[in-house]
DNA sequence: GGTAGCAGTCGAGTGTACCGACTGCTAACA
DNA sequence: TGTTAGCAGTCGGTACACTCGACTGCTACC
């Protein structure tokens, strides 16, 4: 069912490739020339008539060349070779991690941009989820009369930051009083189990330990996962239809569409989602070529690039892999 | 020089709004029989002759209906009498700032989509910048036995994060006399003028020290002002020319580039810019409506909205102004 | 089983004609 | 003098016919 004769299989790489390259319906005397395929033109024919009653190729219309289906890409992509990434790219990747600096925020941004220039795709970079990570340190800060700024540091290594309104008449020493109290009792405490503390014995001290703990407590719908997009503009010119351009946008503004489809696929334990088997209407004309990175062996976030159907799999393949690669090793090492 | 005798006025209104709506050209046919235009077709005809010449209408082919050029725009913003928001707008703004909630970056945020969702238009947010707040505190938080984390807290409330190599042979003893030396010797200091701080007589712990210190003073080039783009899909169907779509969409992604645009326009008192009033030669075809908003009276970062230059003026102006005004308001009370 | 060649299909490109929406101009009019 | 009606002219857009070229499927042959 899946498998394909030989002269089948290479027929139809020459077609995705060819298609790939010019997006242009690709014709049989076309398919003839294609190095890996040794017979004419009429025998390429009979056998993309039989390609295309198996689902793998289709015809714009009568006269006119094939076209790969979903199914198509998806033979092509899995009986890909390892593909290796050029050695200019592979060099550019080296060079960005090795310059890379600064805080994990900042280092996630910058590599949607390089996973952007590298495909030359729009590229996404999914944050590793809020970790189960425990408090280090939670710190009240008095910024005016009557505002203060709770801190918190967690054990792998993020700091929180709500701001706290002060009860009425809270000297320096009742926030001091505060904070130690809140270090006390909740450094080491698992950062989504936090229990609640003691009395202090003070009204107002409680009143202002009570108003920081209900902040990191309560995460109403703030915490969605931080997602970093990158190039946009590319997607404009993948495709001719302004309409699907509209459409692709509309769907990248919107964070937890993003997150949460990247999650899918990676959960169904797939490389590339091509076209509807993204799941998400509108990327019907759209193929996702993502990849998990990990911190300490841990499966940390995801990275991607999204494009056309008829994208450069095999550079996108070695391009997401390449990084993710890196990017959990520099990640890995801090 | 720029000014237009009533009539004249009347019709260039005309046109431009009668443009706004349809994007077609508009002839003297329409015009006549537009509101506050008692003329017949053949005297705006010979108007219209005289606004071309002038240099506020432009024809795109003989033959053709009028289209407004940057100054019969610029004409048009100057002259509109003070425009206001209508009812079910005003009441979505009201509304998104009575629940607005969280930390100043999130309302930033969604404040970007507001503005879009408001005008139909792309929308840019930019943050105040790294004001010229002291410090009031700074925190070294053990990470692991080589990390720290500084958390440094300024009289703004702002919270900045620098991740620190622990020198080796670092005690927890000696992180918490560090923490307490930094912020001994520096709070109150002003953010971007750290004096040095003396010995602590250690010599690990002064090296720990100087690293932290090391991280408040060089910011190399992290530090891009930050700036929330919303709803640039909007812009995809704002133009038919995809290529105009992918110059743009690549200028929106360059946040230096967005940034300063925003402030030049600000700096020469505008608040409109319109085509090549950006002095950014990709947005030839867009134009820029721009307003600061205040934190306790201090001019503190700026709003705007991205469109086509046929893009409905009255309605951007008035959303821009109200939301920058209603913002002011809520950073100001915090 | 593979191939050459032929008949047939259909999109894309081209030239022509026509229609409609304009304009500028001129002559009449208040 | 300023306004208007009407007319001639321009030109983009659409419809249509036609050709051209790139395909295909099929059949007959090797």
């Amino acid at each position: 069912m899946t498998m394909l004769d030989e002269r089948k299989a290479a027929i139809l790489r020459a077609v995705v490739e060819e298609y790939i390259d010019t997006a242009q319906p690709v014709g049989s005397g076309h398919v003839a020339k294609a190095p890996g395929v040794d017979v004419s033109s009429a025998t390429v024919r009979n056998e993309m008539a039989g390609l295309e009653a198996e689902g793998y190729l289709r015809q714009p219309h009568t006269s006119a060349g094939r076209v790969p289906t979903e199914k198509g890409y998806r033979f092509f992509v899995d009986h890909l070779r390892q593909p290796r990434l050029p050695g200019r790219s592979a060099e550019e990747v080296r060079d960005f991690f090795a310059r890379a600096h600064g805080e994990a925020e900042q280092m996630l941004a910058e590599t949607s941009r390089l996973l952007s220039d590298l495909t030359n795709l729009t590229s996404v970079v999914v944050a590793p989820p809020p970790t189960e990570a425990t408090l280090r340190s939670a710190q009240l800060v008095t910024i005016s009369t009557t505002a203060a700024v709770l801190v918190a540091v967690l054990s792998d290594g993020t700091v929180e930051k709500h701001t706290i309104e002060l009860p009425d008449g809270t000297g320096d020493e009742r926030v001091a009083a505060s904070t130690a109290h809140l270090t006390a009792h909740l450094s080491g405490s698992p950062r989504d189990a936090l229990r609640p503390v003691p009395s202090t014995g003070d009204a107002v001290t409680d009143d202002l330990v009570a108003r920081a703990l209900a902040a990191l407590t309560g995460r109403p719908h703030d915490d969605p996962e931080q997602v970093y997009v990158g190039g946009t503009a590319r997607m404009a010119q993948a495709f001719d239809a302004i309409e699907t351009v509209r459409e692709v946008l509309g769907i990248l503004e919107q964070q937890f569409v993003v997150v949460s489809l990247l999650r899918d696929v990676i959960d169904r334990g797939l490389h590339v989602a091509i076209g509807t088997e993204t799941g998400v209407a509108p990327l019907a004309e759209c193929a996702l070529v993502v990849a998990p990175y990990d911190i300490e062996g841990e499966r940390a976030g995801t990275i991607g690039v999204l494009g056309p159907t008829r994208m450069n799999y095999p550079q996108a393949l070695a391009a997401v892999a390449v990084v993710s690669n890196r990017l959990s090793v520099r990640l890995t090492e801090g």
